[in-house]
Formats: C-alpha cells, sequence, structure tokens
DNA sequence: CGCTTAATTGATCAGGGTCAATCGTGGTGG
DNA sequence: CCACCACGATTGACCCTGATCAATTAAGCG
C-alpha cells in the first residue's frame, strides 16, 4: 500500500583512504573508515542483513526505516551530513537503510571500531552518545506518530528541516511525498492537501515540489504546538 | 484529553546499600547503585529535571512517557524488572518516569558512573548495549504506532507483555486502559472495544480487568501480523 | 453499603484513508 | 523545438476507522 519500489540501480563504488578534511573535531574514529558513493535510490543496507558495519553521513540524505509483511513502511529518520547511522544491536540489522539522494558515507567496521574501542574508552563513549541522540530522536518521533493531528505532523517536520537547513526559512526536501508520508504516518494525498492548505493559509510557499518557502515561522510553530 | 491525573503520593524511602542477591550477570556498576521503593503512581522524574541519575527496575512496573503542551501523553515503554531505564543525553531529562505499580528500583550516580566508566571500559559498553536496547524497541514502536490498526495494536501489547511473562498465555496488566491507550496512540474506548471484540472472537478471556487469558495465540499473532 | 474511579457500551462525528481522475514537470526522441 | 510519455503531485468524492460525547456498569475501598 505505501511500499516504494526500490529502483537500486547504481554499483556503489568504493575509495578506500582516509576521510579528507571534513571537520568533526577530534574523532578517534577518522582512521577506520572507507568512503563510498551511493547514488539516488540504493538500499544501503537491509532489515536482517549483517550488521558488520556502520555509516557516517557526508553529504546526501539516507533515510532509514521498517516494514511490515504487507509492504506498509515506516521511516524512522532522515540522516543528513554528520549523521551516524547503521549501529545495530546483535549481528543482524534491525531496520533497512535507502538514500533518497546522491550519497557519500564513511562506512566503519564494526570489528576494528571495537579493537580501537578495546583500547580507547573515548571510542565507546561516542558511539553511546550517537545512541542517544538516535534514541532522543526516536521517542519524540513515537510522541508525534501516536498523538498528533496531520497538520502538527508536517508543521513539525518542516521545522525539523528548518533547523537543519542554513537559510532557515527556505526548505529543500530532497524526498518524495511518500518518503514524507512513511515518515509521518500519513497517506501521500493527505501530506500533499496539509501542504495546500498551509499555502492556502498563507503559512509557507511552494516552489515548485521540493522547495518550501516558510512565510510565517511563528504560526508553523504554533500549528506544531512546540 | 488524553492526561492522567498524578497521584504522587509516597515520599520514596531510601536504603542506602548493595543490590543484594539479584541475578544480574557481572556487572561492575553493582557497587554505585542505591535501593529506592516507591508506591505507586509516583513521578520518579519529569522532563526537564536534571539527569543525574538513571535507575535500573528491581521489581514492579514503570512507564516512561512524553507530553504535549495541551496535556496529551505518549508513553514510550513500560519497564519491568531487568530494565535499565533514565539515561539521557545532556543534563536535563527528555522524559518523565512514573511507577505504574510500587517499585523497587536501583538509582546510580552519574559521576560516580562516569567515574568507575573512565577506569572500565566495559561499563560503557553495558551501558551502550542497553542504549541500543531502548533504541530497537523505539523503532519498533514507531512502527507500530505510525502503521498499524487498533486491532494490531493491541494484539502486539499482548504478546509483548506474553513474552516478558513467566506463564506465557497469562498476562496480569499493571497499567490502566489509559496507560494502554497512551502507550499504543489510541483512546481509552478503542481500547476497551478492542478487548471486548478479540474476547467475542475467542482470541482472549478477560479475568476481572487486569488478567487477560490468550486462548489463541496463533490466530492472535496473525492479527498482529508477525 | 455507598462512594469514587475505572471500564464498558452505545450513538454520532470527523479526520484522514481510499479510490479515481487530472494536472505538472522533466526527460526523450522525432 | 516541440510533442509525447511517464511518473509524481494535486484535487475531488466518498468511506471507514477510530475519536468524541454520553450514559451505564463494574470494581475497589473506606
Amino acid at each position: 500500500m505505501t511500499a516504494q519500489m526500490m529502483v537500486n540501480t547504481a554499483g556503489a563504488r568504493a575509495y578506500t583512504g582516509s576521510l579528507g578534511g571534513m571537520a568533526e573535531a577530534a574523532e578517534p574514529l577518522r582512521a577506520a573508515g572507507t568512503v563510498i558513493r551511493f547514488a539516488q535510490g540504493c538500499e544501503i543496507f537491509a532489515e536482517g542483513d549483517d550488521s558488520d558495519v556502520f555509516y557516517k553521513v557526508l553529504s546526501g540524505v539516507v533515510r532509514v526505516c521498517k516494514f511490515l509483511s504487507d509492504g506498509r513502511r515506516q521511516i524512522e529518520a532522515f540522516h543528513i551530513a554528520g549523521d551516524i547511522f547503521g549501529m545495530d544491536l546483535g549481528d543482524a540489522r534491525g531496520l533497512s537503510a535507502e538514500t533518497v539522494s546522491e550519497c557519500t558515507l564513511v562506512c566503519y567496521r564494526r570489528r576494528q571500531v571495537d579493537m580501537l574501542a578495546a583500547k580507547d574508552e573515548a571510542v565507546t563513549r561516542h558511539l553511546l552518545h550517537f545512541a542517544m541522540e538516535n534514541l532522543a530522536h526516536a521517542r519524540g518521533h513515537c510522541l508525534l506518530l501516536g498523538r498528533r493531528s496531520a497538520a502538527e505532523k508536517l508543521a513539525v517536520f518542516l521545522l525539523e528541516w528548518a533547523d537543519r537547513s542554513t537559510e532557515p526559512a527556505i526548505v529543500h526536501l530532497a524526498m518524495t511525498r511518500q518518503d514524507i508520508a512513511d515518515y509521518l504516518g500519513l497517506t501521500i494525498e493527505t501530506v500533499s492537501r496539509t501542504f495546500s492548505q498551509f499555502e492556502r493559509d498563507g503559512l509557507i510557499a511552494l516552489v515548485g515540489t521540493r522547495e518550501v518557502h516558510l512565510k510565517k515561522m511563528a504560526a508553523l510553530e504554533h500549528v506544531a504546538a512546540r
């Protein structure tokens, strides 16, 4: 019903080597990574796969999601530059990850990181921090999914991206309406209708389908009930 | 609308001392804990509080939840014996915790644990493991909240508790219908109606309001679409 | 035994889903 | 350069699940 065809083109080409000039504080992981590029719409890994590596986003947008057996999809999060994803409990993936846009990632082998961690307690602490960040987000997302209306959900979504955007009043959406719907626990039609309603109310302006101008931040925050 | 009056009776009495004979593998935290008892319906901590301690459940049931400004509530999880909860990013609580029943908890001071962790990398690793468990659960919960029907939600809920129960076909519910509703993103009425429907269909038998006998596990699993 | 609070049940309503048609838009090829 | 195509997005009509409002019923508990 809500499932999405996976194009899965693109052989991901791996460039073994260091991380390059990415600004990322004093990070002891730097040595253990491999940079990989993925085209848009690629599956990075799927639920049940071996989880022997995890990733950090350098550029692009990644979605991590879970599926029900009949194809219903829930997107847990979108990850952008700087985010770490793909840490898992045990050996098997608890969710799947796909590229929303063309992406550059760093891939870390768990074995190597474990070895690093055994020597350097700060590495484990660093991972704990990212796990906690993901956890905090997931909890906020539960509240959104369980207790917010469609309009509230979309307002929260737009403000989340405004926070991540360089120009806070302009949001570039890397994802389709279907992605947004599956992130917010709605249908594509409801997302579209709510966008239109926001535009009619003068809260936003849609420039094409992928760019949103937030005209009344305060009003949006009010709708979002923050 | 869905908010719940907090009784908050019970002065929690603290017994400083070791953890006692609780079976809990080789856990280096043992030394750093303080045992505390809480009565039913107590607030353990609230969103925004200082998060200088975290807890482990020895007995009883704890709910952790988030609120919207208008009182709507989402319960993220119920914690039972063995679960660790109350680890937070930063200094402020991201959610609140309350006792569903009378509870015995162990309380760990973060400062002390940090000192332990600095010496013993296994402590941080242990905490990471619990964060990841919580994360895995939160993700599953997002899927449930965003993409499942009322009947599916309740079936999943019952099977979750069956898994945790000693006698897998008998589930004792420590919480009210309101708690269940706020956990599943439903209303109390829908929870009640769905229970009744399950009973009419012969899937369960309700003994009083707090005990559920699962008569047809296979059928329940089918409803839950697992 | 009566009081209070929780749970069930019924009637009605509405938010959002479903189904279907139409509109854009960007890419392709004549 | 433009016509056509394909796919994503929008819009409309209608429906259904679950929410709301309200009235009973059951269950603890002093």
